[in-house]
RNA sequence: GUCUCCUUCGUCUAGUGGUUAGGACACCGGGUUUUCAUCCCGGCAACAGGGGUUCGACUCCCCUAGGAGAUGCCA
């Protein structure tokens, strides 16, 4: 038998990291068991419909290279493959259903149905539909069809006995009749059909063989089972996937921080790095490895090493995947990442100039392991690139030093760079300490004012690599300017002094 | 309220009757280092509780507690 399963997102909203999760394990069980991978667009809730969901949708997917073997723009022998396109398949099967008696037209208005709800909570009361409508005669749906009346179309759950599914995880699970929902929606009133309905018809008609699913729908299940018995289906395998929650606990949301994954893209994430942490949340291969890549996965993945129990989505650890397949990527391909975001912030021209092109191929190597995101390429880098000015002069001055101090320091500094490219890093670095010691400063304290003189802040690359980077002329201007500062600053402290001594 | 599922360090997890309960992230310390980062070393830290079964339970069974999900003309 060969393995189908499908991924089958509602284009409501933009894609989420449950969502994809789902669609990853599905697209790995489909890889690992040479089967297909079918993408189904569930657009039947016509509310909440959103033609930028269904954009995200393939563009989600594509980034993070999730290829469908049949599916929207790809086709295949089940298609179509958008649910809103399959109306009439499923009016013919609810009417096959009501023709059969196994469900049944319901008249109520959705004010009686919201009444009935909130006398069940305050009464206490199990929630759920009465079953107003389950034994109309014919004579009062005839009038009701007279007087106009919209319907919907309600599956008949048996009022006695139990139903259960296999769930390749959970075992067999069992549910009495008597607490399924009470007789489920399968038709809107509107002409669309439900999830509930829609789903099974698909998913028989596609040849569904495994439906990995989130846990969220285990309740349900039992209910799928039952309209697969009354059209006469073997019900697919089941296999109930465990929950993403947040921090707290809750099912992951917004307000967790950013969950789509087209924020996360935006940040700065890589597409291997989010497969990767997000497989690792409810599945785990050995008892030590943790990196896989997709290709990987697509051999590894196994239905028997997912977890049952849900799992809390770590930012933190994924930050850390991050970091790691950054420092994985080659200095060719970081270019090429690296590139957009520092056009986008403004540091180089949208058409890249020989010039900036260098200082990137040339800078890569010390702002690697200084990545957590792509994106904070452009703070590493201003500048290279912009004019700085933004420190203070407390940020110069380095601790227990002084004005004079930090002149003299930076002085002797500005010596040794003006011969700086024609002399190896262990040479300067040689001539550096000497001078140190010459000043009578540590050398740390020598750098630092000449760091933030170059750089504009305390953090940066490497002061040899940056001074290369930058030029020996801009780096003297910008000490120059230092220095000039220091001692404006200096000469204004002595008149204050001079001036409290009158 | 009712039903269903779940329960090993703070987090993700390994573990299938006998282990000093292992790894990773986070956190804390130390080292490398011109800052930051990277990297290396070390430390902290868990079997929800109670009953059984057994020579022996994290592992099997039952109960309790806790958590989550469902209970829509949303999926």
């Amino acid at each position: 038998m060969e393995v189908r399963v499908r991924y089958a997102p509602s284009p409501t909203g933009l894609q989420h990291i449950g969502g994809v999760r789902t669609a990853l394990f599905n697209y790995f069980f489909a890889r690992s068991m040479g089967g297909k991978f079918i993408l189904r667009v569930e657009d039947t809730d016509r509310e909440r419909f959103s033609e930028e969901s269904l954009k995200d949708l393939y563009d989600t997917l594509e980034w993070l290279g999730i290829n469908w073997d049949e599916g929207p723009e790809k086709g295949g022998d089940f298609g179509p493959y958008v649910q809103s396109k399959r109306t009439d398949l499923y009016r013919k099967y609810a009417d096959q259903l009501v023709d059969e008696g196994m469900a049944y037209h319901c008249y109520c208005s959705s004010e009686r149905l919201d009444n009935l709800r909130e006398v069940q909570k305050k009464e206490k009361l199990s929630y759920g539909y009465d079953r107003h409508c389950r034994d109309l005669t014919k004579e009062e749906r005839d009038k009701n069809e007279k007087d106009g009346l919209t319907s919907v179309i309600r599956l008949k759950i048996p009022l006695e006995g139990k139903t259960s599914f296999d769930d390749v995880l959970l075992g067999t699970v069992t549910r009495k009749n008597k607490d399924i929902s009470p007789d489920p929606v399968l038709m809107k009133s509107d002409g669309f059909p439900t999830y509930h309905l829609a789903n099974v018809v698909d998913d028989h008609l596609m040849e569904i063989t495994h439906i990995l699913r989130a846990q969220e729908w285990i309740p349900s299940g039992a209910m799928h089972v039952l309209l697969y018995k009354a059209f006469g289906w073997e019900p697919p395998f089941y296999c109930h996937l465990p929950m993403v929650m947040g921090k707290d606990g809750q099912k992951l949301s917004k307000r967790h921080g950013s969950t789509s994954v087209v924020d996360f893209r935006k940040r700065g994430y890589l597409p291997e790095a989010i497969i990767n942490y997000v497989t690792m949340v409810g599945w785990a291969f050995d008892d030590s490895r943790e990196f896989f890549t997709k290709e990987e996965l697509e051999e590894l993945f196994s239905l028997e090493k997912i977890s049952k129990s849900p799992g809390v989505f770590d930012y933190k650890k994924l930050e850390w995947f991050n970091g790691q397949y950054i420092r994985k990527k080659s200095e060719a391909d970081l270019i090429e990442e690296v590139i957009p975001y520092l056009k986008k912030d403004g540091i180089i021209s949208e058409e890249v100039t020989e010039k900036e092109m260098l200082i990137i191929k040339n800078m890569m190597s010390i702002m690697t392991e200084r990545l957590h995101f792509i994106s904070d390429i452009s703070e590493l880098a201003r500048f290279l690139f912009k004019d700085i000015g933004n420190y203070t002069l407390t940020d110069i001055i380095p601790k227990k030093m002084d004005f004079k101090g930090t002149i003299i320091a930076l002085e002797g500094a500005r010596e040794l760079v003006k011969g700086f490219s024609s002399r190896t890093d262990e040479e300067n670095e040689e001539l550096f300490r000497k001078k140190s010691e010459e000043v009578k400063v540590k050398l740390g304290s020598m750098l630092m004012p000449l760091r933030v003189a170059i750089s504009g802040s305390k953090v940066s690359p490497p002061i040899f690599g940056s001074l290369r980077l930058l030029g020996v002329d801009k780096a003297l201007e910008r000490i120059d300017h230092v220095i000039s500062l220091l001692k404006d600053a200096a000469k204004n402290e002595e008149e204050q002094e001079g001036n409290n001594g009158q």
